[in-house]
RNA sequence: GCCGGGAUGGUGGAAUGGUAGACACCAGAGACUUAAAAUCUCUUGCACAGUAACAUGGGCGUGUGGGUUCGAGUCCCACUCCCGGCACCA
């Protein structure tokens, strides 16, 4: 057999598939359908990346199997071609972006079918075509009846460089996401979408789902829901006493922590601040206050967050807040650790339970107050709770006792149970904390001389308590005792019977301590205690006393008539753009109609039969200087006829972001030519939701998002079948460059496909992508691998030398091995070691020959790996029709089966001897061989426990 | 700081709690060749004992320290470092 020549075979399949047009789906799709998706790419300047073909190939792969498994499969591709790169770009050549993403889609349609992707090419769309933008503006324009879309002055995050608002999905450590400069705030006008009235249902139905659990939790990060109570604390006026309609709400998850609340904080842009501000002579420290909320509002986000900051804040002097649980008169600050925009932009301080105010209460010299005790169940045994019996109460103390003259400590090893412990003991009537831990001490052990050092606070332990029989719940005082003297009294027989007396230090005591509490005593004692921040009871609570968190929560919120409310981090998008490169937002600004209807601040619609408002072709693209889009200045284009009262008017002149085409772009696929809809509904019907999305980590909380909530929009208006998009989605890694180093055109070091398929062919490309490592996970580009790959490939090829007619029957347990693991992993995305199982097949062959049927059952399998020297081949075997147009070979369980297994004899875990036996002999008989074959290891020993692992393993345990 | 993910030979990586290192790359040795490339065969975790050389033998070894288990890369606890994401989110 001659040379595989990877150019030659790879062109010519690819020009009959195209023209036989092999992997166009079905208008309408049959009952088995599946519908798999990947990230329609950006058409960037530089053309195909590598990192492309590696997600591409994976749902190739998944496509061609499940084409083989009888479905009608759709698997398209098209371009989000708006954007800010193309538009600079643009602007920086003068040649218009239509053209310039002209260029470039051709480009990436020429290397994507180099490449042998499966994709229906009939169904190629394009966000920029006003064919699909038209349906871009309609979506929104629906929002917009619905109320979800609305015009909004508020301070937004401003790039000054390239002249843009940015949402703050956009803004990556302050800077903008593009060009890297810093980000301001700045007041403007912009188009919102309401996507926060939907962060319930999108937070919820992630349950429904087939993602990733890590994409779902990002998702649920950034959706951010928390449960917690709003209180109201009111407020006096040290410079108006009569004024007495003061209050502030708060937003707090710990309502249980309220009798702990020493102080407020409030952002520096609450309203609250500015409207004290404007009341002269009502705060004491005007000009602080104001320079500090200045300075915090210029702050870029980044710096009030940053890591280690150090806390700053100012006083409100003359305002006090009532602590509505204990009346008491507390003070309030500003301080940019509070963020205005989630929950009530207020917060009750709680600095003995919460890290950033313990912080901050320790800098400002304010009270801190311990409300809540630390409370440990046991979940284990010894000792774990007994489910439903009640608990009964004990005050008790913890004591530890420190040696007179070394390091250590006592601690008890008990006898009857498995415990270890410090010296407990219950408080009995008339004990102190401190007598009582003496007394046990002389009790237990029978030192007399202890000094009283410290009672370190409660502690709540809630465990079994094996030798009385009974749930307790035992309330501890943690009290640290020091002997003086070794002075002692001998101990009642009883006593010693229960516990040893071990002397340990805090190391040893880590290990010894068998009960949660007694271990967050060591950690107290140890200075590492921190601040407790977890649920636990209540204490210095007036009535709430001993109370638990989850019970005291509800009562005391009741009490002071606060609410408990749900919020959410997610904030509403910001949809407007000051740019050329983007779809115009479909809306007119009327000043007769808006005198008319101030609710509607003389904005009137588009109507839709007007659709698309295309984009005027012009010959700048620069954002004005003013920071308004380049639309603003063609007045031609921007004045036109109100359509509601006929009087001259002006079009919005802001465009979409280019998250907005991409947000419903998989519902076009099922039918882009469609002049009436966005898409039919039968047809959306037959196609969606999709089966498979593969994408990248980085669209998880923006793209993956958006699209989800315009789904769900598009659903509520009956428009799409189902309310989520998606069924499965799974994230692919990034190739990073040889060596390690991200991957980018800035450092000159990203690979293009192009010169990669020249040298070595598409098939060996795309196999190398699948075989470099795990899929999910970053990998470092290595050419030297690649030639592996290659090599793997070229002894395919050469098989055809040995194929013979007969079957060879030595193989077909290899064969039916691989078909089975070859399917499996598919399906897992393993494809790593789908390559691998295919490459030992091969290996096995090339000892022992391979018929030709058996042959074709492999290419079969290799096929969506390697579509163009599978096809090769399979022709030259004979076949007329495609190989990609056979059915999924299945493993036959007859093949797979072994007659004979290696058994391993170990000794105490350790491997040291092996035998063959026939698969699924008994355990007796395998003992008795291993007993045989290990005869001279286990002489003289003492066996006391043989573990036989059927068809695995014989382990004999000596002594 | 928080949330995810990860750490296994010289390299990429494999491994339902049961022979760690599959499959590849690199490297070394050999075959073919006038020669080279290509191809093929063999060796290849580390250190040691052993042998003339093989054979062989036990030891160590999956980021660190503990634990559970007859048996741990795998499960549990604590920690270190690396990558990604982020919102000081009350």
């Amino acid at each position: 057999m001659s040379k595989y020549d990877h150019n030659k075979i790879e062109k010519k399949w690819q020009a009959k598939w195209e023209k036989s047009k092999i992997w166009q789906a079905p208008k309408v799709a049959g009952k088995k359908k599946f519908y798999a998706l990947i990230e329609f790419p950006y058409p960037s300047g530089s053309g195909l990346h590598v990192g492309h073909v590696r997600s591409n190939t994976a749902m190739d792969i998944i496509s061609h199997k499940r084409r083989a498994e009888g479905y009608d499969v759709l698997y398209p591709i098209g371009w989000d071609a708006f954007g800010l790169p193309t538009e600079n770009y643009a602007i920086k050549t003068g040649i218009h972006p239509a053209k310039v993403t002209k260029q470039n889609t051709d480009t990436f349609r020429k290397q994507l079918k180099r490449i042998g992707f499966s994709f229906d090419w009939s169904r190629e769309i394009n966000t920029t075509d006003p064919e699909y933008y038209k349906w871009t503006q309609w979506i929104f324009l629906q929002m917009y009846k619905k109320g979800l879309a609305y015009k909004s002055k508020m301070p937004i995050n401003w790039c000054p460089v390239d002249k843009i608002g940015l949402a703050n999905e956009e803004v990556v450590d302050g800077c903008c996401e593009r060009c890297g400069s810093v980000v301001e705030k700045r007041e403007k006008e912009q188009w919102m979408l309401a996507i926060t009235k939907y962060a319930e249902r999108l937070y919820n139905d992630l349950d429904g789902v087939e993602y990733l659990e890590k994409i779902k939790t990002q998702q649920r990060n950034w959706i951010g829901k928390s449960e917690g109570a709003e209180i109201n604390f009111a407020v006096t006026f040290d410079n108006q006493p009569k004024a007495q309609d003061g209050s502030l709400a708060v937003f707090t998850t710990r309502p249980d922590t309220l009798f702990g609340a020493t102080y407020l904080v409030l952002a520096p842009d609450h309203l609250f601040v500015t409207l004290s501000l404007t009341h002269k002579g009502l705060l004491n420290n005007e000009d602080a206050v104001r320079a500090y909320a200045k300075a915090a509002k210029n702050k870029p986000e980044i710096e009030r967050t940053a890591e280690g900051k150090e806390k700053t804040g100012v006083r409100l002097e003359g305002i006090w807040a009532i602590n509505p649980a204990n009346k008491e008169k507390i003070p309030v600050y500003i301080a940019d650790y509070v963020l205005a925009h989630y929950g009530t932009g207020a917060i009750m301080a709680v600095p003995a339970h919460d890290q950033r105010d313990n912080e901050f209460a320790k800098k400002f010299d304010l009270p801190i107050r311990q409300v809540i005790e630390p409370t440990y169940s046991q979940t284990t045994e010894p000792g774990k709770i007994r489910e439903g019996e009640p608990f009964d109460h004990r005050e008790a103390i913890i004591a530890v006792v420190k040696h007179w003259s070394e390091d250590k400590y006592i601690g008890l090893k008990w006898k009857q149970v498995a415990w270890g412990t410090f010296i407990t003991g219950g408080i009995e009537k008339g004990q102190t904390p401190e007598t009582a831990a003496k007394a046990e001490l002389l009790e237990e052990v029978g030192y007399k001389n202890a000094r009283f050092v410290k009672d370190y606070g409660i502690v709540h332990g809630k465990f079994y308590h094996v030798p009385k029989k009974t749930n307790r719940n035992s309330h501890a005082h943690m009290v640290y005792l020091e002997l003086e003297n070794d002075e002692r009294v001998s101990v009642d027989t009883k006593e010693e019977a229960m516990h040893e007396v071990m002397w340990l230090t805090k190391a040893e005591l880590a290990k010894f301590l068998t009960a949660d509490t007694h271990q967050y005593f060591l950690k107290v004692l140890s200075g590492n205690g921190g601040i407790y921040t977890d649920y636990g009871t209540l204490s210095n609570s007036s009535t709430y006393n001993r109370m638990e968190s989850a019970e005291a929560m509800k009562k005391i919120v009741d009490e002071v008539g606060g609410k408990m409310i749900t919020t959410f981090k997610l904030r509403d998008w910001v949809f407007s753009r000051q740019r050329y490169w983007g779809e115009p937002i479909p809306m007119i600004r009327c000043e007769y109609c808006g005198l008319k209807n101030p609710e509607t601040l003389g904005w009137i619609p588009v109507p839709e039969k007007d659709l698309p408002v295309k984009l005027p072709n012009v010959k700048k693209y620069e954002p004005t200087d003013d920071g308004e889009s380049p639309l603003s200045t063609m007045e031609k284009w921007l004045r036109v006829k109100c359509p509601q009262c006929k009087n001259w008017a002006r079009r919005e002149t802001d465009t979409m972001p280019n998250w907005a085409g991409s947000s419903w772009y998989f519902l076009r696929y099922v039918d882009p030519k469609n002049k009436k809809a966005l898409a039919d509904k039968t047809l959306l019907k037959k196609w969606t939701p999709v089966d498979w999305y593969n994408g990248g980590m980085e669209h998880t909380t923006l793209h993956l998002l958006y699209s989800r909530f315009w789904h769900k929009f598009l659903y509520d208006l009956k428009l799409v079948p189902t309310s989520e998009p998606y069924i499965k989605r799974t994230s692919h890694g990034l190739i990073l460059a040889e060596g390690g180093a991200k991957m980018s055109k800035s450092k000159g070091n990203a690979l293009s496909p192009d010169e990669i398929i020249k040298a070595v062919g598409a098939d060996t490309l795309r196999v190398y992508e699948m075989f470099m490592g795990p899929f999910g996970e970053s990998i470092a580009w290595n050419t030297n691998n690649m030639v592996g790959v290659k090599r793997f490939l070229d002894r395919i090829w050469r098989l055809q030398d040995i194929v013979q007619k007969k079957e060879v029957a030595d193989v077909n347990h290899a064969l039916h091995v691989c078909i089975q693991k070859v399917g499996g992993d598919i399906e897992e995305m393993k494809f790593n070691t789908a390559v691998s199982a295919m490459m030992v097949f091969v290996n096995e062959v090339e000892k022992k020959g391979v018929g030709e049927k058996q042959l074709a059952t492999f290419l079969r399998i290799l096929a969506p790996f390697a579509p163009h020297i599978t096809e090769e081949m399979w022709s030259v075997l004979g076949n007329k029709k495609s190989i990609h147009l056979e059915k999924w070979p299945k493993a036959d369980k007859k093949f797979l089966a072994v007659s004979e297994v290696t058994i391993m004899v170990s000794i105490n875990g350790k491997m040291r001897e092996q035998f063959r036996a026939a698969t699924d002999t008994d355990n007796e008989t395998l003992e008795k061989i291993a007993r045989t074959i290990a005869s001279d290891r286990l002489k003289d020993q003492n066996i006391i426990r043989v573990i036989v692992v059927p068809n695995k393993l014989v382990n004999f345990v000596i002594k």
